[in-house]
DNA sequence: TTCCATACTTACCTTTAGGTAGGTACTGCC
DNA sequence: GGCAGTACCTACCTAAAGGTAAGTATGGAA
C-alpha cells in the first residue's frame, strides 16, 4: 500500500516519452532538426547511415505525433521539408542532457563494449 | 564543407546514450533504482509488466556497463539487490527530463494515438 | 523520346528485442 | 521425501524494427 502510494507521488512519465521517440533512429532524427528545418535529402545525410526507407519511416511517424510538421513545397522534383513543431521542441530539449551525456562518456562507453566483445 | 565544421561543434553523444540504455525495459528499470537499492524481486514488481526473463537479461546488460552494481549477499534463498553506480547516477539523473515530458504530456500523447489507431 | 532529381512506396528478408514455459541450484522446514 | 523461496538459465517462439532492392510519380531539360 506505501509502495502504491510512492508510485502515485512520482509517477513516470518515461514510457510515454519512449513511445514518441522510442527507438533506434527518433532521437538523432529530432536532434539534427533542432538546426532548424531540413529537406528530406538533408536530414538523411545528417543522419548518418539510415536508410532511406527507414528515415520515411520513422519521419512520419513524428509527423503523426505532432512532434514534426512536413512542408511540401509542390514543386518537381518535389522539394519537402520537415522542422520541429513547438510541441517537439519541448521534446528536443529533453534530450539535450541525454546527449551532453554521451558525448562526455563516449570514451568509456566505447572501452566498454570492446572488452565486453572480447569475453566470450 | 561548412556543414561538416557544424558537426564537429556539436558533436552528439545520444549514439552512446542509446547503446547504454537503449531499448524498452532499462529506462525504467534505472527510473525505478533512483530511490535506492532494490532486490531483484523488488524491481520486478515495480517495473509493471516486465518478464522476469527480460528484467534478468537488462540488469546483466546495465551491470556490464557499469551503471549498476549486483551485490549478492549469499543466502539461501538467494539474496541479490542491484545499485545505481555513481557513473549510473550521473545516466539517469539526464532521463529526469524526458520523464518529465512524458508525465505532462501523457494525455496529449494517448489522444494522439488513439486518434492515430482509429485511422486505417 | 530519354534522363534527371527528389521523395516516396512496396516486397521481401534479416536482425533484434521481447515473451512463454520449463527447468536448475541451494538450503531449510515439514 | 515434498515444498517453499529466490534468482537465475535454457529452448523455442513471436513481434517489432531495421535493411536491401526495385519501383513509382512528377515536371523539366536535353
Amino acid at each position: 500500500m506505501e509502495l502504491h502510494m510512492d508510485m502515485m507521488d512520482s509517477p513516470c512519465g518515461l514510457d510515454v516519452s519512449l513511445k514518441v521517440i522510442g527507438g533506434k533512429w527518433k532521437p538523432l532524427i529530432l536532434y539534427h532538426l533542432q538546426g532548424g528545418p531540413a529537406r528530406f535529402s538533408q536530414v538523411k545525410q545528417r543522419v548518418v547511415g539510415i536508410s532511406e526507407k527507414v528515415l520515411i519511416q520513422q519521419l512520419r511517424e513524428l509527423v503523426a505525433m505532432n512532434v514534426l510538421i512536413r512542408r511540401d513545397h509542390q514543386r518537381v522534383p518535389p522539394m519537402v521539408d520537415y522542422a520541429l513543431t513547438p510541441f517537439g521542441e519541448t521534446l528536443v530539449e529533453t534530450l539535450r542532457p541525454l546527449c551532453e551525456w554521451g558525448t562526455q562518456n563516449r570514451a568509456r562507453v566505447a572501452a566498454t563494449l570492446a572488452s565486453a566483445s572480447s569475453q566470450p
